[in-house]
DNA sequence: TTGATATTGATAATCATTCTCATTTGTGCT
DNA sequence: AGCACAAATGAGAATGATTATCAATATCAA
């Protein structure tokens, strides 16, 4: 969920605010583009400094392309998994309660604690 | 599976062969000095793309680390996901039926063709 | 052996990310 | 307001994994 407003900072506003208005999962290169456009005179190293920051108090949630760049996105709900086009980048917030009964059990059984997991779907959509 | 030994080229019997040496996910980087401290010329571009080529084929297993650099494994079992370590690397193929059926069924619901799916599990062992 | 073709290793180039640091901005205090 | 000091910022350099380039070398059929 979006951290209130009125806890940010100006920085974070605009960085935050930036990645609100995109759809899909967004590079720190591209927001720091975007915000340029807007006429920010916002510094590559804050966009990284605060997309960081928030990814890692859940803020906003991260993946990696292929290729292992890092892309965000703002989502809506709390804990849950994403279902990618890899055409079109259209995202899908999906909820697994069956997964997390299935990875902490599996992490139980081989004496594993404080377990996280990754779960991400690939896909064509419909329309691609 | 492991490929073949005969199927492969001198460079790919030695790179694949490092590998398989190594009980954890390895580096291209890491998999480049063992071999020159054993001896091999063999160079960096030859790794990168024997680990590639690998990966692309799925005859070994790829993920990245948080700061993306992308670490290969060569596995025992076919498809199958992973219960690593974050403190010493240990890991531990596990399957996931379950995972497999929930994945199918969300892409479904959704209209997603050819979906594939990352789900890797991390935590500490018990020993860590 | 010979010429066509694929592979290789050294090295340079890329590019996302991180680091550095001088400067600016925010904050509490008087 | 004025001031001292801490935190945040932006510009640019540095880092480091990955890729691209390319001449040298190995492969192999004829």
């Amino acid at each position: 969920m979006t951290k209130d407003l009125a806890l940010m900072n100006k920085s974070e506003i605009k960085v935050i605010g930036a990645l609100k208005r995109q759809a899909r999962f967004t590079s720190a290169q591209s927001v720091y583009q975007l915000l340029r456009k807007d006429g920010e005179s916002t510094g590559l190293a804050t966009v990284y400094r605060t997309l960081q920051k928030a990814a890692a108090k859940n803020a906003v949630d991260v993946l990696r392309t292929d290729d292992g760049e890092a892309l965000y996105r703002l989502c809506e709900t709390g804990h849950h998994h994403h279902l990618v086009c890899t055409s079109c980048g259209k995202t899908i917030e999906v909820e697994g309660s069956s997964v997390e009964r299935w990875a902490n059990t599996v992490a139980k059984n081989h004496g594993f604690r404080k377990v996280t997991h990754v779960v991400e779907l690939f896909g064509l959509c419909a329309k691609c």
